[in-house]
DNA sequence: TGAGGACTCATACTAAAGTACCAAAACCAC
DNA sequence: GTGGTTTTGGTACTTTAGTATGAGTCCTCA
């Protein structure tokens, strides 16, 4: 905001500038009236260009596009633990390999499976795959 | 193609008269100039922003975020049947589904998907997805 | 025309995945 | 500290997934 207000203030300083300069040109005779003129469309140029680049970042940074919806986990009801998993899931581990990260037994991360997929209302860990990511749960 | 050179054709035509138009109310009495001036500042200020638009649609176009390599499907010796399986896979469904899906038996789409695995560097199906969509090959 | 690739299907098997039910710690909140 | 949730783990079972092997059909391209 401070940089918006300053780059606007050295734009308004180097208009007027240019403004006068135009003007003192003319009196002392139109030698370099197409310069200042030329000068002028330039900076105006490049202000229209860095104008709108600003608005557009802007708008980028409106929509991030692979952004995990957190309230959708905790409305869902799936625990931290639960959402581990299913991260491991995703990312094409097997009970037993999600079960060794862990540090528990298969027996823990099959009870965990069972309890998430009704959660997601899937049927098998490719489909909760699908659904949390069309839920944006997981990235 | 054809916009933009319309586009261009016309901003010099534009430029031009200006200059003339800013040199003939010089020449007559400079009771426009500060008009003039303020006039070519704001088509060049609009020149500015709509060529930046233009350069960071193009951009958006370039580089798409989910496009898929098609080159890489075929590098990976993956016939046409496979994908459609692979597809099908990511979206959650089991191989009796598929079966169903593409009017084949099951032990079609476990051949298939036998066939698939080796070449996605894969053991199971959620890391068939995940080596998949990391490679590119589906969205 | 015949060799090779792609697609199909089957049998038989092993290995995961998933369900159901139970139960004991551990943790958190009231 | 009592009650609810989470996490953990087990047994027993069914279902799905995946492998191995073999074989028939179809199509294409040399």
């Amino acid at each position: 905001m401070k940089k918006t207000v300053f780059v606007f203030g050295a734009l308004i300083v180097a208009l007027l500038t240019l403004f006068q300069l135009s003007k003192y040109s003319i009196t002392t005779g139109n030698l370099g009236i197409e310069f200042a003129i030329a000068a002028i469309a330039l900076i105006f140029f490049f202000i229209g260009i860095y104008i709108n680049k600003k608005s557009l970042h802007k708008k980028q940074a409106q929509i991030p596009i692979g952004e995990i919806d957190e309230d959708k986990i905790s409305e869902l009801g799936i625990s931290k633990r639960e959402y581990e998993i299913l991260i491991k899931i995703s990312e094409g581990l097997s009970n037993k390999e999600i079960a060794s990260q862990l540090f528990v037994s298969e027996s823990t991360i099959k009870t965990h499976i069972s309890n998430l997929f009704p959660k997601l209302d899937a049927k098998r860990r490719t489909q909760a795959i699908q659904r949390a990511k069309e839920m944006r749960i997981i990235p």
